[in-house]
DNA sequence: ATCGGTGCAAAGGGTTTGCAGGGTA
DNA sequence: TACCCTGCAAACCCTTTGCACCGAT
């Protein structure tokens, strides 16, 4: 099972380390095509599944959609603009949770997202 | 639009009444059929949709799967158990969040899930 | 030359919709 | 009696899979 660099693959990861945020399947699909034209939406889910489980990326659902981002971006939250339905990276993080619920549940992780408009959205509202 | 009540819908209420917690289509459409055993799946997702529209229930995705709660439970957030894959609702919040995002970023609002294992799921674990 | 990756098309799972019949108001 | 709601089946959207060909190693 030895991976092997093909010209889809380097645009994929490409597109992912040239984003800077979390995009949908149909988000890198468009990215690839405007640099080789007739990829198939087979090859970005089986190229998105295969980078997942090698842990370049990591999924999830926000706004409705399931998104990819790299996976090595350490701990951090998202904001999604329900405006131009983007995702983008936030750094912060919200205090000690443990105290949220009875000592029975365990907590593994947490995940936090910010929900309204974002920079650009906003900035054309004000126009 | 005169809504109707069929004893379809009654169960559907009910059933989120009974539940306490977020349930999904299949969880709902489950419930329901152990009442009346025909109803179809369609049903169901019309009666969600109409429900949500109307403001008595809200749905969320959370592990990879749409559920809907009641919408007059105030502001809460959740606990996913990874093991059973049933959602809870936990009152706590966290604080101010609007220092981790720009000024021109505005937020209406904001999502916390933690993940981890339940209650009864951990004390099974333990015996 | 191998055999993993690609593109296409078909198959899947979850959700929605068209339609004729049924039941509430 | 009206006409909203229901059940069934077909349609849809997103994602996965089968298959023959292509191409990186």
């Amino acid at each position: 099972m030895a991976k092997r660099n093909t010209k889809q693959r380097n645009a994929i990861r490409s597109a992912f380390i040239e984003a800077g945020r979390p995009l949908t399947s149909g988000e890198i699909h468009e990215l690839v095509l405007s640099e080789l034209p007739s990829v198939g939406i087979a090859t970005i889910y089986r190229a998105l599944k295969d980078l997942v489980q090698e842990e370049w990326l990591t999924s999830m659902t926000i706004g409705g959609s399931t998104r990819y981002e790299l996976a090595n971006l350490g701990h951090h939250h998202h904001f999604h603009c329900n405006q131009c339905d983007k995702t983008f990276d936030i750094k912060g993080c919200v205090g000690d949770l443990t105290s949220l619920v009875p000592n029975a549940f365990k907590i593994l992780k947490h995940e936090l997202t910010l929900i309204g408009m974002c920079q650009a959205c906003n900035g054309e509202m004000a126009s």
